[in-house]
DNA sequence: TTTACATTTGACAAATTTTGACAAGCCAAA
DNA sequence: TTTGGCTTGTCAAAATTTGTCAAATGTAAA
């Protein structure tokens, strides 16, 4: 787990920025910031958008990310069914 | 949204039992039951598992409709991403 | 109509989960 | 060593979920 947070990761090292510069923009404490990347926490939908923007990355690929992680953790329980689960899920997805 | 709760109904309506006697049986309130079926509350693993039991339905039918309501509403907010974030889900699932 | 149930609804407290901060710890480079 | 960046564990506050209760609504028979 944690697809966006290793994207997040990978674009703030290539930029050379310190966590603590990005958690000084959304106003979050540095902890949480290094929790996200790791995927030991989720970022809001706000979230995502704030260090899409300051990030200069697409925001649509990074919720697209975080909505991976999200349907991910839905299903690890249930690795099973799952596919079948996404099948109906995205059937009536179209409607 | 209500894949589980629908069949839920169906089933319990073929066999002419009323909302309180599953209730009983999962020893809940009548009133949950009914929130359930129309999908108003989601019902545990464990629910499930003892509603199947309870009305001989098969388990892993249950519970996959029960998985794709759990995807349906982490996608629910974000359909215009969330085939693709699926793809991604899907493909880690394998691993 | 009344009556008798079955189901639904809304409000609520309790339980659980999530959230973010804080402080202490780790680790590598100087 | 010290310094600076990152990580970790713990905690209280906030948010969400859970199931119950009582009241409301629906329904079919008498």
């Amino acid at each position: 787990m944690g697809h966006l947070g290793q994207k997040i990761r990978e674009l703030r090292e290539k930029q050379n920025l310190l966590l603590r510069q990005v958690a000084a923009q959304l106003e979050v404490d540095t902890a949480l910031i290094s929790k996200i990347e790791r995927g030991e926490r989720n970022a809001s939908k706000q979230q995502v958008i704030d260090i899409a923007k300051f990030l200069n990355a697409n925001e649509e690929e990074l919720s697209t990310l975080w909505l991976a992680d999200k349907i991910e953790s839905a299903i690890v329980e249930e690795p099973a069914i799952a596919y079948q689960a996404m099948k109906i899920a995205n059937k009536n997805l179209k409607k």
